[in-house]
DNA sequence: CAACATAGTGTTATCGTTAACATTCTAACT
DNA sequence: AGTTAGAATGTTAACGATAACACTATGTTG
C-alpha cells in the first residue's frame, strides 16, 4: 500500500506537505503542489479512509436502513439516496430491517461501530424508537423517511397520508360507494395508523358507516395474511359486504386482487379496489390498480439531501420535515360507478 | 465516545486486556473478563471500526457494483447479498455504475480508498476490465455476477447463457416459427455476446435463416432504443417479416411488448415474444410474457459466499465458477402454434 | 529447592493521517 | 540594518485498537 510517507520521501518533502496537498490546502508553494501531485499520480496513491476516519471521525459513509429493498418502493428510494450520496461524495450502506426490531437493533449497533456518518431511517415500527435513541446517544444524524415516530425531533421526510387517503377514498364516495373496507398495515407502525384514521374520517365525514367488520389489519405490511382477511370479507351477507376495499399499500394492494380473484370476484364490478402507493409499470398490459403514487425516488434523494446537510452542518438547527404529495391515478380497478353495477 | 481507555480505567486494568475480552482471547481470567464486560455493558462501548481497520486491514464491508438497483434482477440480487453478507458479519455498500465506465471507475477509486474487502461486480461492460485490474493491484478480492470478462482468472457466477436462449429458441421454433429476430444489448457486454452466439447457432442447427434484418442491438441494456428497432422490424415485407422476437433482457423484453402494442401488433397472434429474465409479478394479471427467469437472488447470495470465502481464505486458490441455470416459463405472449394464425 | 513452564497481565510501538505548534525563509517596512 | 509579517514547510503527538514482546506470579518437575 502507498502511503503519504512514501510520497514525501519520493517528493523529497514532509508527510504534512503531502496531506496539505491532498486536502488542497492554500499554502503551498505552486511548485511543490505540482512536483506532490505528479507523483502521487505516478505511484496511484489512493489516501486511506480508516486512517482519516479515525482522526475525522467522519467516514463518508451514509446508511440507508429500509425494510426491504425488494419493495418497489424502497427500491426507488435507494436509487435516489444513492445518487444524491454520489452526488456529494458519500458511499452508501443497505440495510434490510425485514420490519424486525431486532434486525434493526443489530444493524444500528453495526453503524455505530463502522462509524456511518447519517442514516436514513425507515423505522420497523413504533418501537424502533430504542434504536433510534442509541443513534442520538452517539450523535449520529438520521433522518426518518417513511414512516415517523412520535416525539422524535428530527428531520423527516413524510408521505401526505391524510391528503391522499381522503382523496382515495372520495374517489370511491364518488363513485357511489357505501360500504368501503381497509386493508392496512399493522398499527405499530405511524404510516397505517395515519392512513387508518384518515380513512375513518372521510367515511364519518361523508356520513358513511364505519363498519369495524370493514376494518383489517395484516401482520405485516406484505402478503402474510390478506387472503383470510379477503376470505373474512366475502363471507359477510351480502348486504354488509364491502363493495370496495382500500389497501394502504402496494404489496397489500396487490395480494387483494390476487386473493379477489382467485375468489372469482370481478374488478371492480364486485367489488372496486384501490391503493396506496403504485407498483412499476413492469406489466405489459395496461396498468390496472388505481393508486396514489408516491414519488419515491424523491423520499430518498430529499432525504439524503437533508442528512447531508445535517451531517455538514449546513442547515438550520430546528428539524425540518418534508411532506410529499401522492398522485392519483384512476385505473380499471375502481373504474365503474356504482349504479353501473349489475347486482 | 467511549474507547477501550474508558473501559479499562473503569475496570483497573489494562486497554489491552479489554482488547482480549472484546477479542475473545482465551488468556483471560474468568474473574476478569466478567468485570470487563460488565463495565462494557455498563457503559455502552462500542469498538471503533476505523482503528481496527487501520491495523487489521479489515473492513467488514463488501461492496455490490451493479448497473441499476432498480432493475428487479439486480433487486433480488442485492437482496441475495445482503442476506449472505449480514449472516457472515458483513456489511454491504451498494453502488449503481449506469452502465457506465467512468462512474464504475471513480466508485471503484472511492472502494478502495474505504478499504472494502471485496467487491461483487456485474461489470458495466468489457472496458470495465480496466477498472477490475485496479482491483487486483490494491489486492481486493472481487467476484464477477451476471457479466464475464474474457481473460480474467477469478470467481464468477454467471447464467447459462447458451441452454437457456436454446431452450427459448427451440420453443418458439417447436411452435412453427422460421423467421425469428433478436433484440439483443450491446455486444461489449458478454452477456450479450453469448446470447447473441447461442440464438445463430439454434437456428443454424435447425436450418432456420439467419437473416441479418432480424439482428439488433439495443444501445443501453434498457429501453433506449427499443421503438426504433422494433419500427424497423415491422417495416420489412410481410414475407421477410419475423413471427417471433427474442429479447434478452426484461427491460428489452418489456419495451418491445409496449412498442408492438403501440403498433397495434398482437401479441402472440401476428408476432410472439419471448424474454431472457423474469419480471416480478406485480402484476394484478395473469403473467403475460414467456420468459427464462434466473434466481437472482442466488446470484447476489452465491457471489457473497464465494466472496466472503475468498477474503477469509477459506477456499481453494483456484478460481471457481457457478453456472446457474434459468427456467422457462411458457406463457401466453407466445402460447400460439404458428398453425394457428391467421395470416 | 533450583529451574522452568505457563497463565494472566502490562508496555511499547505501530497502523496512516492530520491538528497544532514550531521553524525557516523571504520580503517589506521603519 | 534591524524588525517584523507572513508564506512555506517541518516536527510531534494524537486518533483507537492491537501485535509483539515483557513481565509477574503461580505451580510443576527432576
Amino acid at each position: 500500500m502507498v502511503t503519504i510517507y512514501d510520497i514525501a520521501k519520493k517528493a523529497n518533502v514532509s508527510a504534512m506537505t503531502v496531506s496539505r496537498v491532498i486536502n488542497n490546502s492554500d499554502k503551498i508553494s505552486k511548485q511543490t503542489r505540482e512536483k506532490v501531485e505528479a507523483i502521487i499520480k505516478e505511484l496511484n496513491y489512493i489516501p486511506n479512509s480508516s486512517a482519516r476516519s479515525l482522526i475525522s471521525k467522519k467516514t463518508n459513509i451514509l446508511s440507508l436502513m429500509i425494510t426491504d429493498i425488494a419493495n418497489p418502493f424502497f427500491t426507488s428510494v435507494a436509487r435516489g439516496a444513492e445518487d444524491k450520496a454520489l452526488q456529494m461524495g458519500y458511499q452508501l450502506l443497505l440495510c434490510n430491517s425485514d420490519e424486525n426490531i431486532e434486525k434493526e437493533s443489530k444493524y444500528i449497533d453495526m453503524l455505530i461501530s463502522t462509524g456511518t456518518d447519517g442514516v436514513l431511517i425507515a423505522p420497523a415500527s413504533d418501537l424502533s424508537k430504542k434504536n433510534i435513541h442509541k443513534l442520538t446517544k452517539y450523535k449520529i444524524p438520521f433522518v426518518l423517511i417513511d414512516r415517523y415516530i412520535s416525539d422524535l425531533k428530527c428531520d423527516q421526510v413524510l408521505s401526505d397520508n391524510e391528503t391522499t387517503t381522503r382523496k382515495l377514498i372520495e374517489h370511491l364516495i364518488e363513485l357511489g360507494h357505501k360500504r368501503i373496507a381497509i386493508i392496512n398495515g399493522p398499527l405499530d407502525i405511524a404510516t397505517s395508523r395515519e392512513r387508518h384514521q384518515a380513512f375513518c374520517d372521510t367515511l364519518t365525514l361523508h356520513g358513511l358507516e364505519v363498519n369495524k367488520n370493514w376494518i383489517h389489519q395484516s401482520e405485516l405490511f406484505r402478503d402474510s395474511d390478506v387472503t383470510d382477511i379477503v376470505s373474512n370479507l366475502l363471507e359477510l351477507p351480502a348486504e354488509k359486504r364491502p363493495t370496495a376495499i382500500f389497501a394502504t399499500n402496494n404489496f397489500l394492494g396487490l395480494n387483494t386482487v390476487k386473493a379477489l380473484k382467485k375468489h372469482k370476484i370481478n374488478i371492480p364490478e364486485d367489488i372496486a379496489v384501490v391503493c396506496y402507493d403504485g407498483v412499476p409499470n413492469y406489466t405489459e398490459n395496461e396498468p390496472f390498480l388505481t393508486a396514489a403514487e408516491q414519488p419515491s425516488y424523491n423520499f430518498g434523494y430529499l432525504g439524503a439531501q437533508m442528512l447531508i446537510e445535517r451531517i455538514e452542518n449546513t442547515c438550520p438547527e430546528v428539524p425540518r420535515k418534508i411532506v410529499l404529495p401522492a398522485e392519483l391515478y384512476i385505473r380499471e380497478s375502481s373504474n365503474y360507478t356504482i349504479k353501473d353495477l349489475k347486482r
